[in-house]
DNA sequence: ATTATATCGTGAAATGTATCACGATATAAA
DNA sequence: TTTATATCGTGATACATTTCACGATATAAT
């Protein structure tokens, strides 16, 4: 039957229920990008937003706006917006951004270099404790930061400081086979970038971020709105 | 009020109704990933797929599988399932994976030179034509095949080769613009992976690849789930 | 002080998506 | 040949998410 890994029920009466507990996954998606936006905002010195142009920014309803902010207290005053700072701290919380979060990072090609290399997650407070390879050739050379480890070394890097993150940036045919690895190892929550779904048991968490598709995706579309012009074309 | 970006008015009557004008958001995610899966099963030498192995892969209720390949046309056999290869082609034909679709590459930082370097997008048709930098220390410096040209070379390439998909792998705040630039260029979809929505004019397409809300998401979860084994303690 | 209005907040309705329940059918087994 | 069964196909139903409609309120203008 197949009951989705992580399915939660939730007990009727609850007194200390936490607004995250159950947030839509289309709404978790835009509250991540409110809180991009609100810091974009702050740094350009507004120190509001208002659902109208949030929902402007995103190309939403600017009631979906409110309930989302409804949904995790973030409150307005009419005629002024949201208080981008209180967006900020209050996303930040939900999201769980503003604990350190220690990773490791497997697999340093082209996309684990890029990853690497990238300061921009250091905001979501992502801190890649190091980064392994399999590869003999690439050990010990530097990328950033970072020198590349063995994999030998990657378990008790996960042991020494309790690393719950794995960022998974090997091909296609060694990623389940590594999941499989670091959960035994401990891992909790997994960053997949190889183009297949992983699978794990429940109470782990995978985010799987297979870019194949969102190309799939952009060329469908592509093909659909020519094919429209096309056919508009014929027709009239 | 805002209408949502190459919003589809479905005339009632419509002899020359083909399947991929309709698919909803998320079937459409389903669809590329059959094709993957198909993919990698065709190469183990399987030559069919059932609806049962495809959900439990995805993690996704069998039935919506079914329906997700009825949509299409895809039509299985009791007993047997569905043909990997009539899989493969019905989808590389709705995804428009089958004709080649020629892209410029804007921005060869990190992200941009690992996706340059890969070659797995050439399957699903995407040629990158060239790639460009503004900073003139990396013109003209090899990545991979390619050797990056500069800015004012991409107006010409443009034309010349009729590019219709750009990708776009510049910082934030050079993105709106540039994504301007090339919409005025003619460019009709773009693949953008800077963190931010771009905003463009309907017609175009833009599949905004935005990290950070994954590693958002996925840090969210990790602290759910963490929470609620600490719940679960102090309760029981 | 009064009025106007931009904006928030929210229940109700509409829409979109997934699941259930069950009949049909092709293959394998008896 | 007959029976059993794994799997497909699909209408009906349930669930999730968005949009609509409208009242409430804080600020700015008069
Ligand atoms: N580069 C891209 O643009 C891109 C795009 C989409 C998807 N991906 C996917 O991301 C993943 C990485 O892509 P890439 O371009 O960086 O590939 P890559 O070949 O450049 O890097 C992969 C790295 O993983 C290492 N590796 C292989 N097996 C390993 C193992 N068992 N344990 C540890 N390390 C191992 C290799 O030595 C190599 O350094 C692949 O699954 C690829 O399909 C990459
Ligand atoms: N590297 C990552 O892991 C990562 C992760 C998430 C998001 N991103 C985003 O992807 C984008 C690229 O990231 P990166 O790590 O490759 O950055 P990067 O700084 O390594 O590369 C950016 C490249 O763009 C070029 N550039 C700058 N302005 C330009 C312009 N106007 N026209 C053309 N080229 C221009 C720069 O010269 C540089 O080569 C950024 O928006 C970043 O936020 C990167």
């Amino acid at each position: 039957m197949m009951r989705k890994a992580g399915a939660k029920r939730v007990s009727g009466e609850d007194r200390t229920r936490i607004p995250w507990s159950n947030i839509p996954k289309p709404s978790l998606e835009r509250l991540a990008q409110y809180h991009q936006i609100a810091i974009r905002a702050g740094e350009d010195g507004n120190e509001n937003l208002s659902s109208v142009s949030l929902s402007e920014i995103l190309g939403v309803d600017e009631t979906l706006v409110r309930k989302d902010m409804a949904s995790v207290g973030i409150v307005g005053k009419p005629r002024v917006g949201y208080s981008t700072g209180q967006i900020i701290n209050k996303l930040e919380e939900i999201l769980g951004l503003s604990q350190h979060t220690d990773a490791v990072l497997i697999g340093c090609g082209g996309i684990g270099s890029a990853l690497l290399r990238y300061p921009g997650f250091r905001k979501y407070g992502l801190r890649i404790s190091a980064a392994f390879d399999a590869d003999f050739a690439k050990v010990n050379q530097r990328v950033g930061d970072y020198v590349i480890l063995p994999m030998e070394k990657c378990r008790s890097v996960i042991n020494t400081f309790r690393v719950k993150v794995a960022i998974l940036a090997v091909p296609a045919d060694a990623a389940q086979e590594m999941a499989d690895w670091l959960v035994r190892r401990g891992v909790q929550a997994i960053w997949n970038f190889a183009p297949i779904h992983l699978r794990v048991p429940a109470g782990i968490v995978v985010r799987n971020e297979n870019l194949a598709l969102g190309l799939a995706d952009l060329i469908h579309h592509l093909r659909r709105n020519n094919m429209e012009k096309e056919d508009g074309a014929r027709t009239r």
